[in-house]
Order: C-alpha cells, then structure tokens, then sequence
RNA sequence: GGAGAGGUUCCCGAGUGGCCAAAGGGAGCAGACUGUAAAUCUGCCGGCGACGCCUUCGGAGGUUCGAAUCCUCCCCUCUCCA
C-alpha cells in the first residue's frame, strides 16, 4: 500500500479526536515514518472487564482501523495484568481485581468482537504480563521510583478520594505507572485512549522519557453519548447499541437517536471520508440532506457492519413497514389462550408479558395505546371473546393472541 | 475513639402524628404533532378483576384509635475533631 502523504494522513487520523497531545510532534512523527519507511506504532489499550463491546467502545477501535489503513502498525493491548489489580479511573472506590481466569476468557471475547472491527492481519495482540510479570523486583520497585505521590495525586479521582478520607491503595498508584510502563516495553510511537483516560496517557509520555525512550503522541477520543444523548454509553443505563445485537435492534436504535446526536455518530462511527463528512454536514445546514435520510443512510452502514448487507436490508424493510406503513413485524409474539371463555384483556396483556401490570394495560388502554386488530380498544372492562386477534400496544410492541386447541 | 447530619417510591428531592400511595423535578410510558429526531402540549407513572383491599418511606420492636412522621435498639452513609 502506497503510503498518504504526511499532512493528508494527519487530516485522517484527527478526525472526531478530542485532544492531541501534542499535535505538532505527531506529524513530525508521521514525516518520519513517511520518509523511511517505517509504520508508526499505535498503541491501544483494553481493560478486560467487559465483554460485551458496544457501539461506544468502536469509537476507538475505528480510529485504530484507520491507523491500520494509513499502514501502520496496530497494537491491541489486553491489560491482563492490570485487569488483575483493577483500574481505579472514575471510580470512587477500589475496584475489585479479576481473576487471571476472567480475565482471559474475557480477553477471548473482546478479541472476537474487535476483529469485526479491525483487520487481524494487522492487528498485533498483546498482553502486558507479557512483559510485567517478568520484571524482578527491583525492576518493579525503580518503576516506582520514576514518579513522586505527589504527581500521583493531582488525578482527580485520587486527590478526591483521598480528600474525602477514601481508601487509595499504593498498588492503585501502580496502575498508570504499569500503563505507562506498557508503552515503554513497546516503544509505542502513539496511544489511543478516550478522554477519560488522559492521566494515563500522558503517565506514558513522562516514563518513557525517564525510561529514555521516545515519547508517544497522546490522542483522545470522546466517549460517545449513549442513544438517550446525555449519558456516556454504557450497558448499566441501558442506552447502548450492542455490537451483537439483532441487525434490526441496531438499525432501530440509531433511527431513534438525535440529529444532532448523528452527527456525531457520522463523524466517530462512519467510513465515509472526511470530505464526505463534510459535505454532509453543509448539506444537512442548508436542508439540501433530509436527516431522516442521512441517519437511513448511518443505520444501514452500522448494522451492515456488524450483520450483512441483506440482514441490513431486511432490518430497514422491515421498520419502514413497522413505522411508515403501519405494517406488522415478522416475529410477533404469539399469547394462546387458556380456554374458551371470554377474556379479559388487561389480565392477558399482563400474562403475555407485554406489560408489567393490570394496572398498567388499563392505564395504556384509556390512553388509547391498545389496538384491536387496528382498531382502538379503550374500554378495559370489556371483554372479548376467544378468538384470533392482532394486538397492538403502545408504538411498537405486538401481540397475537390464539385459541387454545 | 468523640461531636454532628442523614438514609423517602427508578433517580434527585419535599414531607416531621390523620387531608400520604406520599409535593416538585428528572427518567420512563401513552396520546397529539412528526422523520420511532428534537422541541412542544396533554395524560399516566406501587400492586390487585379494583369506588375497595394489599404492600411501600434503611432494619427490628414499641407508643397511639391512627406513624414516613414520636420512642428504643441495630445497620449503613456523610461531615467535623483526634
């Protein structure tokens, strides 16, 4: 692969990023590589801890992508060692440690994930006990000696917890200084890392310099706002897009996001080229691009990503049935009835699971979000006799329900 | 170890003996409007075949006709002092 230029190159790689630290040494960096020859090498590291990667987490891992299609090289590092003592970022309190057995079968999982992202040809795996758990220790000691309490106490989780009369334990102090340590054993020329991450980062830069080595080039992602578009993404707030997920979850939940919220998406998440990018977001400026077209267009890139063109297909054929023709999905739930009497409809919503309660079937229906074979149904004591009927409750969820044989 | 403050329904947060299933906000859900966008408006927002009954205000007891509200003990969190 012929090589970009330095400055077209650099246009790439800054792209959605936050921060570069610094950024005139990266094209120095990239002047170099390109004069002889040699791919720069990225390094990126991950904390074993969770295995189900989502949407969010790809923001990083499509900046990697990017890296790799500049022709350089990519190092995926799994903090195995770290895992083990539990990275104390954001958290108020000490995490707890992972066994080394978690954190290898979680390491398993990630990598299965990543390579729908990245090329694994090009991607170099590396675990940090690789190099950590060799170390002697002295060795280990003088790493520590490389960086004063002080220092350590200007993160702000530290100085907060300890202000607060919080545990800090010392070998929380040993989590960026190993970080750091890991871009020293790989001469790494670049660290990729969210926003959160930049005490980390940065940790690198001073220890490779006290080490001797060159410093890396620290860049910054966003984290990526969840589908509700305030929170971070994150499984626990339940505003995330899993990579796993059915093409038709994925393809709905990003319809569902903002347009302003898309833009961003475009910009982490997409493969188009940054001319195009910016050509969309003029065009989304002076309305010539509906946003209902262009977050089509995302939603079917994203869920093609991770399925197949035609399970893409399929999953936009099938809301637009859903959603534009007021059709019905494929895989209705089906609810079969105990016997033949006549039932009572808050009672079977409830059984089916398609609510939580009566009560809450009943308020649904006297708001008029019950639907009876498309016909409104907004009396909750009336009962219906057995039968088949179509259900339609609230936007999207469907019921079919069927006599007992 | 000492001195205070506090734990309320998904979250924040009012309530300090009956009018409390518990103000207000947020989230959520539904309806209108739409592009399952945003914004806005309206309604709902513990459970139960329900104009009544049951469970809920950190836990366990107690006082009272009646407690989220008063008393006792316990658990937890926070602030200050050592």
């Amino acid at each position: 692969m012929t090589m970009l230029k330095p400055e077209e190159q650099l246009e790439i790689i800054k792209r959605g990023t936050v921060e570069i630290l610094p950024e005139n040494e990266l094209l120095k960096k990239l002047e170099h590589s390109y004069k002889t020859k040699t791919p720069l090498k990225v390094k990126a590291g991950f904390d074993p801890t969770a295995p189900d990667i989502h949407i969010g987490h790809t923001v990083l891992l499509e900046k990697m992508r990017q890296f790799q299609e500049l022709g350089h090289t990519v190092i995926f590092l799994i903090g195995d060692f770290t895992g083990m003592i539990g990275d104390p970022t954001g958290k108020n309190e000490l995490r707890k440690p992972l066994s080394k057995e978690d954190v290898l079968k979680n390491a398993e999982t990630y990598k299965e994930q990543a390579f729908k992202i990245l090329d694994p040809d090009k991607t170099e795996i590396r675990f940090n006990s690789e190099w950590i758990e060799k170390m002697s220790l002295i060795e280990f000691a003088s790493l520590g000696a490389k960086q004063t309490v002080a220092r350590m106490l200007e993160r702000d989780d530290f100085k907060k917890r300890f202000k607060n009369d919080q545990e800090v334990s010392i070998v929380e102090f040993y989590y960026p200084l190993i970080q750091a340590y890991d871009s020293v054993a790989l001469e790494a020329d670049i660290e990729l890392g969210g926003t959160d991450q930049k005490f980390n980062l940065l940790m690198g830069r001073t220890i490779q310099k006290r080490y001797e080595k060159p410093e890396q080039v620290v860049i910054m992602m966003p984290l990526l706002e969840g589908t509700d578009g305030v929170d971070k993404m994150s499984k626990s707030l339940g505003n995330y897009i899993g990579i796993s997920e059915p093409a038709k979850d994925i393809y709905g939940k990003i319809l569902s996001i903002s347009d302003e919220l898309m833009v961003k998406y475009y910009e982490l998440l997409s493969h188009i080229s940054v001319d195009e990018l910016v050509k969309l977001k003029e065009g989304l400026k002076d309305g010539s691009v509906h946003p209902k077209k262009a977050k089509e267009e995302l939603a079917l890139e994203i869920t093609e990503r991770y399925h197949s063109k035609d399970d893409a297909l399929k999953a936009k054929e099938e809301f637009d049935s859903i959603f534009k023709d007021h059709g019905v999905p494929d895989d209705v739930p089906v609810y079969t009835l105990e016997d033949d009497k006549d039932f009572w409809l808050p009672k079977v919503l409830k059984d089916s699971g398609s609510v939580k309660s009566t009560g809450e079937a009943i308020r649904l229906m006297q708001q008029g979000g019950v639907k009876v074979d498309d016909e409104k149904f907004d009396d909750p004591d009336k009962k219906l006799p057995a039968g088949e009927y179509l259900l339609k409750v609230g936007k999207r969820r469907f019921l079919k329900i069927v006599k007992k044989k």
